[in-house]
DNA sequence: TTAATTCTTGATCACTTGGTCAAGAGCGGA
DNA sequence: TCCGCTCTTGACCAAGTGATCAAGAATTAA
């Protein structure tokens, strides 16, 4: 058959460096940046000399992409599966603690999306202004739908979701700073949950 | 007397020049980070040569830390003038409201110390376990007295801090993600800073 | 086995970048 | 005016970096 020519299949060798590649790029992409890691770096950390890495990669922003996308689509799989037909506190909570324990089991992904969109999101600028709007657009308005029915205090969805966002990550992203004011035992983390859940749930409940 | 020698005073020259270097680092700092950032873009921003910019600072490390501190003492303003004699809700509105208010009109500031952090804070480690925690362990221990007399809300008071910071900051820090989401116009701001109030008052207000 | 294909690498290049230096221009006080 | 000090710059350097290439090693399909 032509086909297997007209679309080559990944060989093993191929697959699993490219694997092993992409793991190795998470790490110092979110470590340095995509200006401060070297190609040098990565292929070191993957145990692949540079050129070798570069016949996989040609381009050292073919990695950056690669290892972007690679991580988006987990990354908000959370919030893609708040459900509109569930209790809106009892969602609201759900998607907060997945959140939180998302950021704590994978900072070097937050981290990279951090820098990211630190420095312009130039590389996934349009996953932002395309996707990624369409699932906040949506899941804002499932919650807007709570808000109509009195389920929820009446706050803007969109900036709530941002809160939701910017405050779970924090711990992430912001790791030195945390860890030089409380510390860094494990206890901070579930202290941290609690925290947040109570106040957004708190700010949530409408009173009675 | 020989004080003029040992100590010598700043030229005017010195003085104006050392002005607009910083503000040219701010600039290019904040936006490609320490890394990122090259001596030549600096000199450019500030009308001045290479060599003339080196004569003022002599490393790269140099104006990134003289900026970093510059900067610092301003940007805890807000939380320093958080008045144990106040009333607590309020005194916790106007901290928001001032913070995010900064946020809005520095943001420059704002993304370099989101860059120097995520980047693992090497620069002011020693700041942030000195001067940072003795301020926000002082502060938290009040909000920690409001909590006692009843006059808010059961919350741990250092993720509460945090989690001012983590919402504020975020509208500077990944505004093109909060731009692709929900666009940039001016009342975006504004709806933020009342969605943010209006969460936290609730959340901490305590039920009658 | 054999031949085509895929994989690997040492050597190398062009370019950027932080930093130096010596020499000259400009400034301020006596 | 004159002298010492500050300020400025063109030329330059060494190190690091992304990327290329040709040639050889390993793998795979027949």
């Amino acid at each position: 058959m032509g086909e297997a020519k007209t679309i080559p299949r990944k060989t093993r060798i191929q697959a699993q460096n490219e694997e092993l590649i992409l793991k190795a790029a998470l790490e110092v992409f979110s470590a340095y940046g995509f200006r401060g890691a070297t190609v040098d770096q990565i292929a070191t950390g993957c145990g692949l000399s540079k050129p070798n890495l570069l016949y996989y990669f040609r381009r050292k922003e073919d990695i950056y992409v690669a290892v972007l996308e690679h991580t988006l689509h987990d990354w908000l799989e959370p919030l893609r599966s708040l459900d509109p037909a569930g209790v809106p506190i009892a969602e609201i909570t759900r998607y907060i603690r997945t959140k939180i324990r998302l950021s704590r089991d994978n900072p070097k992904a937050s981290r990279l999306f951090a820098n990211e969109i630190l420095h312009g999101a130039t590389a996934i600028g349009g996953y932002l202004k395309g996707p990624l709007k369409e699932l906040v657009d949506e899941k804002a308005a499932i919650i807007q739908g709570w808000i109509t029915e009195g389920k929820l205090n009446a706050v803007d969805p969109h900036h709530l979701i941002f809160a939701i966002w910017a405050t779970t990550q924090h711990y992430a992203d912001f790791e030195p700073q945390v860890q030089a004011v409380v510390g860094g035992a494990p206890e901070v983390m579930a202290k941290a949950e609690d925290t947040l859940t109570k106040l957004f749930v708190e700010g949530l409940r409408p009173r009675s």
